[in-house]
DNA sequence: TGTACATCAGTGAACGCGCGTTCACTGATGTAC
DNA sequence: TGTACATCAGTGAACGCGCGTTCACTGATGTAC
């Protein structure tokens, strides 16, 4: 019940996580399936399919509740339906796979902004329209989105410091493209970033909601929409009657 | 290193733990040390000793650095000096022993919430003060808080529903507070909640910036106070001009 | 007050199992000439 | 174009170890009479 919602997620992710070798790969991709010797002989997949393979796994564990502090080697290689030992042809440790992850972050932070940039054309339906965006792809990469909530306070420094660079580096982002709308003019840089960082945590917040809900239920979801839409026009309307210093 | 801040956790938490057996355990607490036939033989505690062991080791081991969710059982007992089959005799399992210890939050946020409530005296200086007292009990319990930011996203639902409910407890009661200071209070009941809640969400969010630098660095310990303060202050404000629908 | 019994909490031995990791191997692909 | 070699990625066997859990035990404390 749980890896329909993770076909989405990391059919995406392999994507991204392979466009250093997508050139190469371009040669195998299609290539059918060679006759063997016997049944049991199935090497060679396409470069990094099976290091896509093995986050794919791990994401899938974590979508079903497991923490990813918890998993082992040998339980995602199983998932990924791989050989213990091919694990470590990709990864130092689980630490390692876990930090390859967070540099997917950046790439689907990215994109949604990418898409909200696009869609957003009037200012006041920027926030629900922003939200809606936001939501939409947590629900398309729950998973994925799942890893990241875990990871934001508990996994190794490294993985927790990576996703907050993440957040703030979308935090100024979001501050530049204000700038651009002519929003919220009236604030000093160093008072917008900060206004742009408790948008961008408040959001962050609300997926913990999200996560916690059926990814069916749409009634709760339009719920925990509505309030976060609520949260960031206080926020705003905070921040526009803000005296800078 | 990371013991000593545990330390001042535990002493509090296992006094607050064992409310319930503390009109028996009066009978034993001071009582002296008896004779024994063997040193070996170390048996018979006070009434609850060993379950709070238990409790305060798993905190230790998450002050380590450890996620709660990696923890064994062997482990957690082997910190607590005791045989693993005493673990048992308190707990089904560590997710039991997790839900103990959100058991605590409560207890530990309505501390907070008395002390603010005798110190904030003038209302101007409400938010650095409040402020000031929560990052205080996170640095004299950071082991403790550092269980609840990793439970806060990936714990068993049990344990993510508890810390939540903790959370909405809080906001609840703050709105309490606000409405006897009369304070926003132009504000619908509903409306006045959301704030709160936001209020609440944001402070939980820089517990995880505290958790992430080191102790001692009081510079960084200011510049996340401030920070935060700032932070409610944009908030407030926007809960003082918001037009309750 | 004394005695018999129930209960509670700590113990050590033992179990089977899954874990992380190593090793030498294999065969497909890429590359130099 | 063909051949020899290097590299890369997947494999299966094997290792020692720590894990969760059970069991029967022990002795201190609480309770009934």
């Amino acid at each position: 019940m749980y890896t329909r919602g993770s076909g989405v997620s990391t059919g995406d992710l392999s994507r991204l996580t392979r466009f250093d070798s997508a050139s190469r790969s371009v040669h195998f991709r299609d290539q059918p399936e060679r006759a063997r010797k016997g049944m049991t002989t199935q090497k060679r997949r396409r470069p990094g399919e099976t290091r896509d393979m093995l986050m794919e796994a791990a994401l899938t564990l974590v979508g079903r509740g497991r923490h990813f502090a918890s998993l082992g080697i040998r339980e995602v290689t199983r998932q990924a339906e791989v050989v213990p030992t091919s694990f470590y042809r990709h990864f130092r440790n689980m630490d390692d796979l876990g930090l390859t992850l967070v540099d997917e972050l950046g790439v689907v932070l990215r994109g949604m902004m990418r898409e909200a940039r696009a869609n957003v054309l009037h200012a006041d339906k920027l926030m629900d329209e922003s939200v809606a965006i936001f939501v939409n792809h947590v629900q398309a990469n729950r998973n994925f989105f799942t890893f990241m909530a875990q990871g934001l306070a508990g996994e190794s420094q490294a993985i927790q410091q990576g996703i907050r660079n993440e957040m703030q580096f979308f935090a100024s982002e979001l501050a530049n493209d204000l700038r651009n709308l002519r929003l919220l003019t009236r604030l000093s840089d160093e008072d917008l970033d900060m206004a742009c960082e408790l948008v961008v945590r408040t959001v962050a917040f609300s997926l913990t909601d999200i996560l916690s809900i059926s990814p069916e239920d749409e009634a709760e979801l339009a719920r925990i929409r509505r309030r976060t839409t609520r949260f960031l026009r206080m926020i705003f309307i905070g921040a526009d009657h803000w005296q800078s210093s």
